[in-house]
DNA sequence: TACTGATCATTC
DNA sequence: GAATGATCAGTA
């Protein structure tokens, strides 16, 4: 493994964007010493800790920005054939410990970790042989103010439903941008929470969803794809 | 295609 | 166990 040092500028951290933009996966990961999985299916996030690996992020599995002392988010975002983000992005997990008072969204861990994302979009067209498949151009962005206030109304309306017990009617088609899922191992990881009538019973955890929706305007206000 | 719930690896 | 990194896979 080469010895990789954090970036101390976005200039810095841009710049290594874009020596990385069209590059293979095999070359990525060779270059990096790193083996490249035969399938994603055991090793989900393989893409998106190579890229820490590669860009320097210093996080690790900290609740905070990838880049701390930048305050800078590093998100990988799979394509398909179309160019088109295929998944949903995983944000973070949903605070549903009832019994914390419910935080601000200026201090959310949504809103910390979208103020500023470094998005590095690469091929997941799944007739692509993994070791074929190339790197985007990245692209660092933040909110602009009305995109804020959408997030912000999602993250408001989803936290209270946390908040009230209202877990049984939290379905991922709710929110503008942000959705609601379960987050976890497996199904049968579960935390304390409460009910609509403010009974003690478990739940799965959850966490915040980007829609793809949301990731693909980013991409086409960026990219200006008709 | 989108929504949904389920699952995998790693680190602390 | 809970946070990080995510994608898989069934079904409507």
């Amino acid at each position: 493994m080469k010895k990789l040092t954090s970036p101390k500028t976005e200039a810095e951290l841009l710049s290594r964007c874009q020596k990385l933009a069209g590059m293979t996966w095999a070359t990525l990961a060779s270059t990096y010493n790193q083996t490249l999985p035969t399938s994603l299916i055991q090793a989900k996030g393989f893409m998106g800790q190579l890229m820490e690996q590669v860009l320097g992020a210093t996080a690790n599995n900290l609740p905070e920005p990838d880049f701390q002392h930048l305050g800078i988010e590093l998100k990988t975002l799979p394509l398909n054939a179309n160019g088109e983000p295929r998944e949903s992005t995983y944000v973070c997990t949903a605070p549903i410990s009832f019994n914390a008072e419910i935080e601000a969204w200026t201090n959310s861990r949504v809103r910390k970790k979208l103020a500023r994302v470094l998005w590095v979009p690469f091929e997941a067209d799944p007739k692509i042989p993994l070791n074929e498949r190339r790197i985007g151009s990245a692209l660092l962005w933040s909110p602009d103010p009305a995109t804020e206030s959408i997030l912000r109304q999602d993250w408001e309306e989803l936290t209270l439903m946390l908040h009230l017990g209202q877990t049984a009617n939290l379905s991922a088609k709710l929110g503008t941008y942000l959705q609601i899922r379960p987050k976890a191992a497996h199904s049968r990881i579960v935390n304390p929470g409460i009910n609509e009538q403010g009974e003690d019973m478990f739940q799965n955890p959850r966490g915040f969803y980007l829609r793809s929706l949301f990731t693909q305007k980013i991409l086409e206000a960026h990219y200006c794809k008709a």
